[in-house]
DNA sequence: CCAATAGTGTCTATAAGACACTATAAC
DNA sequence: GTTATAGTGTCTTATAGACACTATTGG
């Protein structure tokens, strides 16, 4: 009952790992303008055992003096490559059961980094599609997919559909859409974000009240071009420092999080 | 970059602890009917460095084949004697710097207990009110009181704030303020308790009026009698069995969590 | 011209809040 | 009877959704 008095017990105490669920969105290779936008997720193959070969999120044990929000972000620059848009975290999984092997307790977070970002690895074909990560053991899948869905290591599957019910939620209360898109961006672009996201359709004209209605998002003054019909107007969000989004809980629901690193 | 491969590191790996922060409501010790009703938590005096002698949140080590609810649920029973109304995990804070001795990673739930159930212990005066637990360094604060705000050991004021605005959250949006009651209740004490955890007042006639439209509330057919006015009707929620909430995060917010134990 | 999406206006259904009103107990 | 709270009815206002309509580009 004794808080932080803890070390006659530390040889007894699970193992700490932090994990970290990546969203991208992406067109399928096809590439075609036309091809349906989708959420994929960057997974490890496990090279040894337990579930050796099978794919895993991302993650590793968490080193002495490593905050668990950087080893997350590190676990996303080791992977991808990328520094995330978003970052927060998910969830503390600690079962008995987790792992066949030694008992661990995986702190998991989720992130989002934006569309052109996911360059950096290979697909699930084992085409790369650029340079920056070359590791055969790294690849992006949809998170539809029947690999996410049926084949992860460990608990991994239900972890990524908590993170995406989670993802689901934020993105209808909280503002975090255009964390997938770059800088500048039309409310068509954000709208198909939701879209694909929540998986609905929704109406144009009220989605774009209801986003205009939203404080911190601003008109650039610049245009679309490019599109064969009348050019949409390129909008932006506020710096966050100068509409400041509240100290501590407040507004976040976490006490450190929902960082743009 | 490779997940639950963390034996050889597991001597530079945190000292994993969990937390639990407790809500009641109470009334002051004067104890008649109108004294104002509020939030208390019970807390528990450090006998070791750091922080010796001052109030800390109920926590512990994690036990190699605990999981982390139930050591929750233990700080709860040792602490207080109680089973939880509600318990659901709120964080996991691991800042490097959140103690001056070893690093620990703190996992922390929250948990309501019930009104009555709170006399297992002593109050910051220090007189019983009851024979169930008689530990001298386990005391009930209000949550407002300058021990809880400024005294905390550690980060525990800054989680106990969080706790509460989540607390907040969850009352606003979810239906947890009744695990304050009993089983069976009038709609004006839950609404006390909104009123109470929310530090505001509400009208009575529409409060009434959402809370009989959500699901699962149902009259009992009883009256409370004993009152200098109409005896209003009581009230309880169906049986979560018949009235199912949904599996896994769905409509829970968490994976596993959320339990009337 | 047409096709396609951007962007505006407006009607309706629903829900939240204000608040007047009736009902039933203790005294 | 009075007082106090239980419980109902109803009006106003804010908001979400449906959907018609105009605007501006490429071809």
């Amino acid at each position: 009952m004794e808080f932080l008095n803890v070390s006659e017990r530390a040889a007894t105490s699970p193992e700490l790992a932090v994990s970290t669920v990546i969203f991208s969105l992406r067109r399928d290779r096809g590439a075609d303008e036309d091809s349906p936008l989708r959420l994929w997720i960057p997974l490890v193959r496990r090279t040894r055992q337990p579930y050796r070969g099978q794919w895993a999120l991302p993650g590793g044990p968490l080193a002495a003096e490593q905050s668990l929000q950087s080893a997350a972000a590190e676990n996303l620059r080791t992977t991808t490559g990328l520094v995330p848009r978003y970052l927060e975290q998910l969830y503390a999984f600690g079962g008995t059961d987790r792992s066949p092997a030694r008992r661990v307790v995986s702190i998991v977070y989720w992130a989002l980094v934006r569309q052109a970002d996911t360059s950096g690895a290979r697909d699930d074909r084992g085409a790369p599609h650029s340079e920056l990560i070359e590791d055969p053991n790294v690849a992006w899948f949809p998170v539809d997919s029947p690999e996410v869905r049926e084949q992860l290591a460990f608990d991994h599957g239900r972890i990524v559909e908590y993170a995406l019910w989670r993802l689901r939620n934020k993105v209808t209360y909280g503002k975090v859409a255009h964390r997938l898109l770059g800088d500048r961006f039309t409310l068509a672009q954000v709208r198909e974000v939701y879209e694909v996201v929540l998986d609905t359709t929704l109406d144009p004209a009220n989605f774009r009240r209801q986003l205009k209605g939203s404080p911190g998002l601003v008109e650039t003054g610049e245009h679309l071009h490019g599109v064969k019909h009348r050019p949409p107007k390129l909008y932006r969000y506020e710096d966050p420092v100068t509409a400041l989004p509240a100290p501590a809980p407040a507004a976040t629901a976490s006490p450190q999080e929902g960082s743009r690193v």
